[in-house]
RNA sequence: GUGGCUGUAGCUCAGCUUGGUUAGAGCACCAGGUUGUGGUCCUGGGGGUCGCGGGUUCAAAUCCCGUCAGUCACCCCA
């Protein structure tokens, strides 16, 4: 190590631009971010996928048009004639592989994937050329509305998981349909719609005075931008509109059916013991085109985007599958990596190689939670008056108990005593019968090992499925959907795996 | 594609403004010693094309030009 290492013969080389090497412990810190979105997840009832590194760039083409060639990492075969590209994202190759067997897929279908992707930018802080993002889609329509909720919940459960708070950390939501339909109030034609959702895009960016600037040069008039602007003040709550804008009640009444859907999400960020992460951003809209519905983003202060997605109800059609409605995300563990260690959730950032062992650890083989590809345990509701406990109850399962000691200790995320109950993986049913044999039907399906059947009042009955017999409590019989209970559902199957 | 900042030992950096003897520090590494077997302390040691090329000068890490690389921001963001 101390003589001279580089020889007079050969010449050095370095790594490309935007590249990272991972050493040691820099791919234990990475695995660390990647088993948890991994174990994640699972827990939520999402299945892992891959498709190919490089597809022919006509995919990526088709969707965003010949001007992302420049964005790309394209390449042909010496003397062939058809050109590919590294994958820059994931959507296309989703979107082809869903088209491509749709008929014989699950609806909805969960897919999630941590792949590396390749952009042929210039890298700056939390942007490089080659990085790791998770991606998460449901495809197709359940019965229940909250699919858009469901999928972010996903997002939201990660970060928690890692010891990210609403306080630092939350989530802005829009819903597209919104601005298409105040477009259309304030007699804006359709070809000016991409325009004007740059302009909304840019509003916080620009002073006012660009921003009517930006707005007249794409022939906008005066009255629109001061139309937007009262719209976009009214829907953040930050004033009332301003006489010659369009009325606060107008703005509700156009906008009420989307408003609905967003509504829906932030009821299910509500059930799920999520509400501080929820905002609304009139402002986010995302610059991708092919959102169709709600778009979200997951923010924190002094960091760009840490997560983003939405609702893409054509995509599938685009790629030859019928048409089905699908909404996704991806976080990159550029930025996430970025936020992390700022905030001190990342082991090992201190160089600590042994805290950064237990923490791996801990994540891949059980001490916070052992992953099960098969769902631990199904619910379902056995009375209609039981079913607003299921999603609670689905998303305490996935969460887990913290222990006390370790609140009270002010412990890592990664600590191995950080559950007194260790997070699940729980699933719900897809279906919209209530019939309790076919949702027991549904539940083996799943190859779930309990099904947990909620009745009113938070009474539940816990069936093993393997053993086809019921787990009755020792004296209360039934157990309870409550985590604060001594017979909480959750600490059976806890004592189960524990042995 | 545009702009700001940076490039000196394996790592983190000082020195550059006001050019001038063998270019420094801490950490790391190696050797020896001390401490009654490991993270203490002491001593010594190896290791540097000062990113690269050109220019100005008697003399350049230092000033000027170019170039490459890194980084941050803009553009863009799937």
């Amino acid at each position: 190590m101390g003589s001279k290492a580089q020889s007079t013969k050969g010449r050095s080389f370095q790594k490309p631009k935007g590249t990272r090497d991972f050493y040691p412990l820099e791919l234990l810190r990475r695995r660390y971010v990647t088993e948890t979105w991994r174990a994640v997840s699972i827990r939520h009832g999402f299945e892992e996928i891959d498709g190919p590194t490089f597809e022919h760039a006509e995919l990526y083409t088709v969707k965003s048009g010949e001007g992302i060639l420049s964005e790309l990492f394209s390449f042909s075969r010496e003397g062939g004639d058809d050109l590919y590209a590294l994958r820059p994202e994931f959507t296309p190759t989703l979107a082809r592989m869903y088209a491509a067997q749709a008929a014989s897929l699950p609806k909805p279908c969960r897919w999630f994937c941590i792949p590396n992707f390749f952009r042929a930018e210039r890298p700056q802080r939390g942007r490089l050329r080659e990085f790791c993002q998770w991606n998460c889609d449901i495809i197709g329509e359940g019965f229940g509305t909250a699919l858009d909720g469901e999928l972010e919940i996903v997002a939201v459960g990660a970060l928690s998981t890692l010891g990210m708070t609403p306080t630092n950390c939350q989530v802005s939501n829009f819903h597209r349909n919104i601005w298409t339909r105040i477009f259309g109030h304030a007699g804006i034609p359709e070809q000016q719609f991409a325009s004007w959702f740059d302009w909304v895009d840019r509003y916080f960016r620009l002073t006012p005075e660009q921003r009517m600037e930006y707005a007249l040069r794409f022939g906008a008039s005066q009255k629109q931008v001061t139309d937007m602007t009262g719209v976009v003040q009214v829907m953040n709550g930050e004033a009332q509109a301003q006489a010659g804008s369009i009325d606060e009640h107008v703005i509700r009444e156009v906008t009420a059916p989307s408003a609905a859907a967003l509504a829906a999400v932030s009821d299910h960020f509500r059930d799920t013991g999520f509400d501080g992460w929820f905002k609304w951003d009139a402002t986010l809209v995302r610059g991708l085109a092919y959102y169709t519905g709600t778009v979200f983003e997951v923010l924190a202060e002094g960091e760009r985007a840490i997560a983003g997605g939405g609702r893409y109800d054509n995509l599938i059609e685009l790629f030859g599958g019928p048409a089905t409605p699908a909404c996704g995300f991806g976080m990159g563990d550029v930025v996430l990596g970025n936020l992390l260690t700022d905030h001190g959730l990342m082991p090992g950032a201190d160089g600590d190689a042994g805290a950064l062992m237990d923490a791996v650890q801990n994540v891949t083989t059980g001490a916070l939670g052992s992953v099960s590809l098969r769902p631990d345990v199904f619910v379902v509701s056995a009375d209609e008056d039981a079913d607003g406990d299921v999603v609670p109850l689905v998303a305490q399962l996935r969460r887990g108990v913290e222990s006390d000691t370790w609140r009270e200790r002010g412990g890592k995320p990664w600590d191995a005593d950080r559950y007194a109950i260790p997070p699940m993986h729980a699933r719900p049913t897809d279906k919209a019968t209530r019939n309790l044999k076919k949702l027991l039907q549904d539940a083996e399906r799943a190859r779930a090992r309990f099904c947990a059947i909620v009745h009113t009042e938070g009474r539940v009955q816990l069936k093993d499925l393997d053993k086809r017999e019921d787990l009755a409590h020792p004296s209360k019989g039934d157990w309870s959907a409550s985590p604060v209970d001594e017979h909480y559902v959750g600490r059976r199957w806890s004592a189960i795996r524990n042995g």
